[in-house]
RNA sequence: GUCGCUAUAGCUCAGCUGGAUAGAGCGACCGCCUCCUAAGCGGUAGGCCGGAGGUUCAAAUCCUCUUAGCGACGCCA
């Protein structure tokens, strides 16, 4: 479907030319001033230069064409030259119906050009449990994942472990030194390994911290570490073992915990699987004569001439003829667009990465290893900061594991709706159904706390805030889903049903602007894609939730008499929530039956 | 040092492809449950949009300068 806005200005347009003004001047936009009008147009005022007329004859003179027209029921000049609109009941109807017979898109078309994108988020390390720096990326990334999705684009997850390097060389020397007599060790051995791991997630949890440590202070480990970690690169078999072992233990604990965060990804692949791909686009960017050594490693200059300050050239390789991260990323954009072909390549990490992004990407053009339209984009967000506007620690400064962040804000939930049930009459809950329902709203909080703020910034994370269910929270949508699900609920309960329903003109203010408000999504949805602005749907379900309650408490939808007007109510309740669940889903999280 | 980001109500944040009186939430204060979930609704108070210039009929929004905080700046990821 059109949008609204679109179709409101395609008449201002028509209007304008027809006054014989060009119709660039036509835009419509939103009104500013709901008090005054629904929609407004101050093109009036901008085309006053060049007509060489004062802003406010324009306006009049396209206001008077609009009038006749049948889609408005307001179109009026006001002081210096706006042009205040508001639309017809009915044209308003129309649309709302429109929007409800379009079941599942709700007036949202997919795209006409699908494109294959591949969202890289997440990035954690194998043996180690996700922190709280690894939930914004994750919800960051979801959300970006599923809006793209909804739009209509063939969008692929990449979890991108941190399964390469020193770590793996520090988890073998460990085990080795704790059980020598694994098979893993024995270099004669021909056999065929266990398929068990010789390890829980648990231990691994805590052999690597206990490596990392130990090798700081003892040189000798540290390098037998590294002995293991090149051996283990050369293709040792025992290592191999242990390594797909360690990955196997780590990665089904990580999906597990993944899966509490409602986030999912379509490829678990890791550092480890660009690794191949190195020695070949390593030397191919020599042939073609883009790197070079410089100060002793491999580099390829990547500074542009509009660059307004030092770019620093893309390290290919270190000094010592080793790989580092660079070289990983640029060899993973080579599986990618061999396996996948993508439009676009999104990276959901860290702000402070910019700058290393901006190179690695520029490297990855002038070497040819994406087409010259291939997208690649670094959606950078801000630092999760506490109460006390630091990086979010603690108590005792450690970094916390994100399950224990999680349950604690489950925890939280579960004591309020229990109170919450003490207050109340007639919803009962079982025990069982507000532990779950208690996690549905905690994941509800801590995602619409994070992606309600722009992801750029920083922001702080609030637990007291995010839990306190009131006012703009998750917890506050998940609210008005509810009630809506309870009034739909009863309505079928009492034996009625929807047949037959059509939406109805609007029969009061409230209801209208809860129809204007629902006419919206369709740009919202389109607007948030484009921008990868997640925060954008959470403003708009918002503004749509408050516009629900409002007519809520001002209408009697159950004890409506008229019964076609009912169930043009009901009708637009079904809608209403249908997009509200839409949102939040691409936001990455749902809403219980009761709470 | 160079470059970048941020600065809006007591607090947390929207608004930033320029438009009419700068919006929410929390907190404060005042109302509303014989009525579909009060996790709600209505209302009051609270702002020289960091500062100074400029562009424009019109600037929180664009440009320049400036202050403060944060960040990045070749072999970490």
């Amino acid at each position: 479907m059109e949008k609204i806005l679109d179709l409101i200005a395609d008449e201002v347009k028509k209007a304008f030319v027809s006054c014989g003004y060009d119709e660039k001047y036509a835009g419509v936009t939103l009104s500013n001033r709901p008090d005054l009008c629904e929609y407004q147009c101050n093109g009036a005022l901008a085309a006053a230069k060049e007509y060489k007329k004062a802003p406010f004859v324009i306006a009049d003179e396209v206001a008077q064409k609009l009038s006749q027209n049948s889609m408005f029921a307001m179109a009026e000049s006001v002081k210096p030259g706006f042009l205040n609109l508001k639309i017809q009941k009915s044209f308003l109807a129309d649309y709302i119906e429109q929007m409800c017979q379009d079941t599942g898109r709700y007036g949202c078309e997919r795209t006409k050009q699908p494109k294959t994108v591949i969202v890289d988020y997440g990035g954690p390390n194998v043996a180690k449990p996700l922190h709280v720096g690894h939930l914004r990326p994750a919800i960051i990334g979801e959300s970006i994942k599923r809006i793209g999705k909804f739009m209509g684009h063939n969008m692929i997850g990449d979890v991108h472990l941190g399964d390469w390097g020193l770590q793996m060389g520090l988890i073998i020397t460990e085990l080795k030194e704790r059980k020598p007599d694994l098979v893993y060790f024995d270099e004669t051995f021909e056999g065929e390994y266990p398929k068990e791991a010789p390890f829980t997630i648990a231990e691994l949890e805590e052999i690597y911290p206990a490596a990392s440590s130990r090798s700081k202070g003892d040189e000798s480990y540290k390098e037998a570490a590294m002995q293991a970690t090149f051996e283990l690169q050369q293709g040792r078999k025992g290592y191999q073992a242990l390594l797909s072992h360690i990955l196997n233990v780590s990665v089904s604990d990580l999906k597990r915990n993944y899966e509490n965060l409602n986030v999912s990804f379509e490829l678990w692949k890791g550092e480890s699987d660009a690794q191949p791909y190195i020695p070949e686009m390593v030397q191919k960017m020599k042939d073609d004569g883009y790197a070079y050594v410089s100060d002793g490693a491999l580099v390829v200059d990547v500074k542009e001439e509009t660059d307004t300050k030092e770019v620093p050239p893309c390290i290919i390789l270190k000094s010592d003829g080793a790989s580092l991260y660079n070289t990983t990323d640029l060899a993973t954009i080579v599986w990618r667009m061999q396996d996948y072909q993508p439009d676009e390549m999104i990276y959901v990490t860290d702000k402070r990465q910019e700058l290393y992004f901006m190179q690695v990407f520029r490297c990855a053009r002038k070497t040819g290893l994406v087409k010259p339209v291939t997208q690649l984009k670094h959606i950078g967000f801000g630092t999760m900061n506490g109460k006390d506007g630091k990086p979010f620690k603690t108590r005792d400064g450690g970094v916390m594991r994100l399950e224990y962040l999680v349950d604690e804000i489950n925890k939280e939930m579960l004591r309020k709706i229990n109170e919450n049930q003490k207050t109340r009459e007639g919803v009962v809950i079982s025990e069982e159904e507000a532990k779950e329902t208690s996690k549905t709203v905690a994941l509800a909080a801590i995602k619409y706390g994070d992606l309600s703020n722009q992801a750029g910034k920083d922001y702080i994370f609030d637990i007291d805030r995010f839990t306190s269910f009131e006012g703009n929270t998750g917890p506050y949508i998940l609210y008005t889903i509810v009630r809506i699900k309870s009034i739909l609920n009863k309505y079928k309960t009492v034996g009625r049903n929807e047949d037959g329903a059509v939406i109805e003109a609007p029969h009061s203010d409230l209801e209208k602007e809860l129809m204007l408000t629902l006419s919206r999504f369709n740009a919202v949805m389109e607007n948030a894609y484009e921008e990868t602005a997640p925060h954008k749907i959470c403003a708009y379900i918002y503004e749509l939730a408050n516009a629900f309650n409002s007519f809520y408490h001002a209408t009697k939808i159950l004890t409506e008499e008229k019964e076609q007007v009912q169930k043009s109510y009901i009708r637009m309740l079904g809608l209403t929530k249908a997009i509200l669940e839409t949102c939040i889903d691409v936001l990455g999280f749902q809403a219980p039956e009761r709470m």
